[in-house]
DNA sequence: CTTATTGCAAACCTTTTGCAATCCT
DNA sequence: AGGATTGCAAAAGGTTTGCAATAAG
């Protein structure tokens, strides 16, 4: 099972002292479900298609929820801010035609700029090699 | 002499039939004289404190010139557009807490990230590690 | 019960657009 | 002269906030 199992949110959020209501479940399987980097408004469509009652206000508070929980990350594309069902660190493509974010699943050895990172004295939580170009539709 | 002298990016703008104007040339100079990651705004504050009549639409379509002639680029990090005086390949991190671009000076081997993107029948056109977390100042 | 969470509407911020006036070439 | 470029104002996204009503623990 993957770690995106209804029973890991509710875990996590009580872990968290969070409540589990219902919006909060939709919002994590809309995301899962569109299985796919999409923005708070394609999840807040997809929601309001099997529980309806749920504004975008909340499906943003929700993203953010998750991706604070790790359940899920950000991706800052182009316009909108897209969140990406997958936690473990992998990198992106960005299509600067139509706007896509698509998986890269390639091992690259970060190091070297981690490194730099902390002899500046900075701190790293995150790292990933972010592509521009046009996705295989557009190319 | 860098990439940065008045006299290249004359010569970039006749090269691609744009015109020269005060408001470019002004543009180009406040980029490069705030010497960071500057949002639109910060540039027309520059611009204005020197050249003053320059509006923030032509802030915006000046950038995004420079960004095609290659004499910036694009960063898209959080809220707002960053726009980088370096045009040549290097890394960024991004502070979670400040919003604050940094460069890193980084030797990092993308080819198998490139690859990955060519095999899925995709092009990149850039590429570049984003790491998130927090700058030297913040941390 | 208590307080986090929600929905709604409205505010906010960044970026883009439309159009008449301007100024490079 | 002639068309690209500009300024202004206004619109268009995307995201956040304020607050009363609701519901989870």
């Amino acid at each position: 099972m993957l770690s995106s199992a209804p029973d890991d949110i509710r875990a996590a959020l009580r872990g968290h002292g969070l409540r589990v209501t219902p919006q909060r479940l939709a919002v994590h399987g809309a995301l899962h479900a569109l299985g796919r980097h999409a923005t708070a408004e394609q999840v807040l469509e997809r929601v309001t298609g099997t529980v309806p009652g749920v504004s975008l206000p909340t499906v943003y508070a929700t993203l953010e929820v998750l991706a604070d929980l790790g359940l899920a990350s950000r991706v800052h594309a182009g316009r909108a801010v897209r969140y990406d069902p997958r936690a473990d660190p992998h990198h992106h493509l960005v299509c600067d035609a139509c706007g896509t974010v698509v998986d890269l699943d390639a091992e690259v050895d970060l190091r070297p700029a981690l490194e730099r990172v902390r002899a500046d004295g900075a701190v790293a939580t995150r790292a990933e090699v972010l592509v521009r170009g046009r996705c295989a539709a557009c190319a």
